[in-house]
DNA sequence: TTGAAAGCGGTACCAC
DNA sequence: GTGGTACCGCTTTCAA
């Protein structure tokens, strides 16, 4: 009447115990629980009613282990907090849900060591697949990912050198639209206040800014100005420029912290200079004047980036593939205003 | 020269390879590969060089398994992209990160259904412990979970008859402060915009509302409504009580959703209403008048939440505990201006 | 210091 | 239809 593993242990009961007090063989139990053909309806249900009263629940640890997959892909990115990185968690996580995966979440914390003892850990796991944003540019991911044969799909930063799936933002387009935006309604005279240069993106972002001005044939701009930045930095810059001879008249963040420095700078210096923001966010449109961003879509890229995993693990063999997903201007208000202190 | 399972499949090395080519037994190359003594240096140095070259890495999943742990918990939340469950997610993976855990993350998208499938994957995958924000009141989750030892903190919102550690947010306390606070400042016909009422948090604060309205002796209030809100249920609910012969001055809002939709309302009535939001969100202090608000702290409450299911991990065995977190008022400007037309 | 063998909880393969 | 048994890759136990 005892079960196999019942021994005063807390242990959950397996298939042998079910088995057994079913009395048939473990296959056979595996059959059921598996919906396998090939079982008498008779046997079936009294295993079944084995099941029921033992409270038995197959351990896919075990199972997995055998078949050699672990229906488990993770996510490594900067900080699961930031909105960006939160979207693109939910996106992933859901195509995942949907092919019966389960989503490892990590954060590295913009490390690259850190980055590279989660990969680590990750590969021990054997998880299936990886979506990473990359907290460097070379191959920190690589010691172990490079030659674990896991596939692995870089999101939002390119690694230089790796030759892996990859899909990123169109940082080069996103700052066109914004650039020609102002340009359309009359400024001549941008700044731009990019993020840290160590990122990627914020380079990407400040090249394009400089390749849209010769391409329109603006005033070769001088007013470029790399993170990281505060209010306090954004202000002390944009004092200085709006009071030239040849006034800056509007501005370009390089993403949402940047905006948010600049908002409060533009608030602290009572001008009401014209601005596109890098990035949307919410209540974008309860400020005053709401604020035309450069929408780049969170969730979109995790969507991609996990379709793309799963298109491996599925046993795709193409060539890695680079794909840029577009950007949208959201056009509030902040754009069409002019420059010059408020009103 | 060819290891066991280098048979033309591109499987990884196991102990067994490494043994194999390094010419000891399986349990020499697991002591080295766990830094166990009692291995000779030159031995050890051997065997590390094999793994070195073939590649080697343990796989974590058979180790495990042995051991009876996965050390992984799991977080099951409505949505990942909402920024108080990124928060508390992003709060989550750092207390497992820290004890050399992995982090599940799943949503539920608020479907009790769509939570048990979850919970049971979970259990399945013999997860260690879980965080659920649940997503109904009645013990969805237990058929498993209940059944299955695993230990589990509810976060945010209790389950009726789950006698399980639970962190929650003081809704209580919070709407009290945002009450006393406009009362302080001359209101004394104050409306409450909550939302769904099928949510525990939404009853609590409106119950709240209604029990500090008594306490205060204000005028018992009847200008309570219950979302789902849309600018639109705002706004024409608000046009008619600022419209009556005692006109509400302030309101106070019941999350961050209704508090979205009452500042669009808001500015589409053009009027200058008194206001404090329940949860604070990023460039509150951006808006005209910056918005004063009942801020939870959702970092904390799933710190808290991981500490407490890791104290049961290590073996604390105390009665089940709820813990309430405070919250706190962050006062701007929108609580102290006076209602009526804007200027 | 080292190794053989059993076992974790399932599945795969093949016999009956 | 049903069962036996090897085996997934590692750890545990105990013997040498």
């Amino acid at each position: 009447m005892t079960a196999l593993s019942d021994q005063r242990t807390a242990t959950r009961p397996t298939m042998a115990d079910v088995a057994a007090e079913a009395h048939v063989s473990v296959k056979t139990v595996s059959r059921v629980v598996n919906h396998e053909p090939g079982v008498r309806p008779d046997t079936a249900e009294r295993v079944r009613a084995v099941i029921e009263r033992l409270g038995f629940r197959r351990h896919d640890g075990a199972r997995l282990m055998r078949q050699g997959r672990t229906f488990t892909i993770a996510l490594v990115v900067e900080d699961l907090a930031n909105p960006f990185y939160s979207q693109v968690s939910a996106a992933v996580e859901r195509e995942a849900r949907i092919r019966q995966h389960q989503l490892i979440t990590a954060s590295a914390e913009g490390s690259p060591t850190r980055e590279r003892a989660v990969l680590e850990a990750l590969i021990a796991r054997r998880v299936d697949g990886i979506v990473v944003v990359p907290a460097g540019e070379t191959p920190s991911a690589d010691p172990g990912v490079e030659a674990s044969g896991i596939p692995i799909v870089y999101m939002d930063r390119p690694v230089r050198g790796a030759h892996k799936d990859t899909v990123l933002s169109d940082n080069q387009g996103g700052v066109r639209s914004a650039v020609e935006h102002l340009v359309a309604h009359g400024h001549r005279q941008i700044a731009f206040f990019g993020d840290d240069p160590g990122f990627w993106t914020a380079r990407q972002r400040r090249e394009s800014f400089i390749a849209t001005h010769g391409a329109l044939g603006l005033p070769g701009s001088t007013r470029v100005s790399m993170g990281p930045h505060s209010t306090t930095t954004v202000r002390d810059l944009l004092a200085q420029w709006t009071r030239d001879p040849d006034p800056t008249t509007a501005i370009i963040t390089g993403n949402n912290r940047v905006t948010l420095a600049a908002l409060l700078a533009i608030r602290d210096l009572r001008t009401s200079i014209a601005m596109v923001g890098y990035d949307d966010f919410e209540l974008a449109e309860l400020i005053d004047p709401p604020v035309t961003v450069v929408h780049q879509d969170p969730a979109a890229m995790g969507q991609k980036a996990a379709q793309q995993l799963f298109s491996r693990l599925l046993g795709d063999e193409s060539p890695p593939q680079t794909v840029v997903m577009p950007t949208r201007l959201i056009v509030r208000a902040s754009g069409t205003r002019r420059g010059g202190p408020t009103r």
